[in-house]
DNA sequence: TATTTTAATGTTATAACATAACATAGCAAC
DNA sequence: GTTGCTATGTTATGTTATAACATTAAAATA
């Protein structure tokens, strides 16, 4: 993990109409950027897993990774998944959504961070907004001595567009 | 979930030594006491599972307390332990620690919230502190217009306690 | 108190998620 | 061309969780 890939995705877009596109092009080419400047293999498996998590940002499970590789005439047993996707998180192109046992393309990859998720119970679909470990400003929290390592946010409710079209 | 039961075990103590006989006991007070007041049955088996979560501040997995369910000659098989669990996290009395795939009995039961857990990847045990969703004070999140349910925030590292007896 | 209803517990079977351990293939360095 | 490394493949199994249905116990009502 090395610096930061700046991407035109913003988080704040993907529940809203976004260039869809762009966003998914922009994506696979930082992470062969990142393969190649780091010297690791951007294999078709590891790349076909991080195609499928940006088909849209709706959180994939293990085993539905499977099933769209043996789609593909790929291998499909479990531990295929598993290490691609643990390849993929270590590499910060992709998260797991703890809450959900699924795994999301990351909007902001190849800098090592904690995200936080808002989760959309109604369309699926999960925006990942950057926080710091700064900006987990609880102040009961620090009272606690306690030396923080890592930081899993992760929202339910509903969103916008979601709410929107319950409206209409 | 009707009024807040408020307990002398303050979660900023969970790490530090604290009086666990009465932290035991007075969490068994409460559940014993919401239960009555809310009509709801206080059964040996619900009152043992908040027992097994209370001995010490670490979560169970569900089959941990289907092990000492099954030590205890009761019924040890798998869904028992969940409708138990799903129980007492409804009455606001344990929380799942989705990182951990485990359960807590909750520090400041009675009352529903999403609470803020400290999780210590040494000793294992878990502090909970409060947060309300007002406190979720995420700039960037509050620019995706998002209607808040739920929040799961869970933070590792390694507690003050820990980190002491590393030093010595 | 007999009957009905509801809540709780018990059981079987299986689904869903994840990893250990070992085998093979491909490629690069020596 | 042998060695070592990385990636992929496979078998088997471990772990977490739920669906569906049976039985028991408690409460509500006749």
């Amino acid at each position: 993990m090395k610096k930061k890939i700046t991407l035109k995705n913003s988080s704040s877009e993907i529940f809203k109409k976004h260039d869809h596109g762009l966003c998914y092009k922009t994506s696979i080419q930082a992470f062969e950027k990142h393969c190649y400047e780091n010297k690791l293999q951007c294999t078709p498996l590891r790349r076909k897993v991080l195609e499928f998590l940006l088909i849209d940002h709706r959180p994939l499970g293990a085993y539905d990774i499977l099933e769209l590789l043996r789609a593909e005439g790929l291998s499909s047993k479990p531990p295929i998944a598993y290490r691609v996707l643990d390849f993929l998180i270590e590499q910060g192109f992709v998260h797991k959504i703890q809450g959900l046992n699924a795994f999301v393309a990351c909007s902001h990859p190849g800098d090592f961070h904690s995200p936080t998720f808002m989760i959309c119970r109604k369309c699926d679909k999960v925006a990942e907004v950057e926080h710091n470990k700064s900006e987990i400003n609880l102040e009961k929290a620090s009272r606690i001595e306690f030396q923080i390592e890592e930081a899993f946010i992760e929202i339910k409710g509903v969103c916008n567009s979601c709410i929107s079209s319950e409206i209409k």
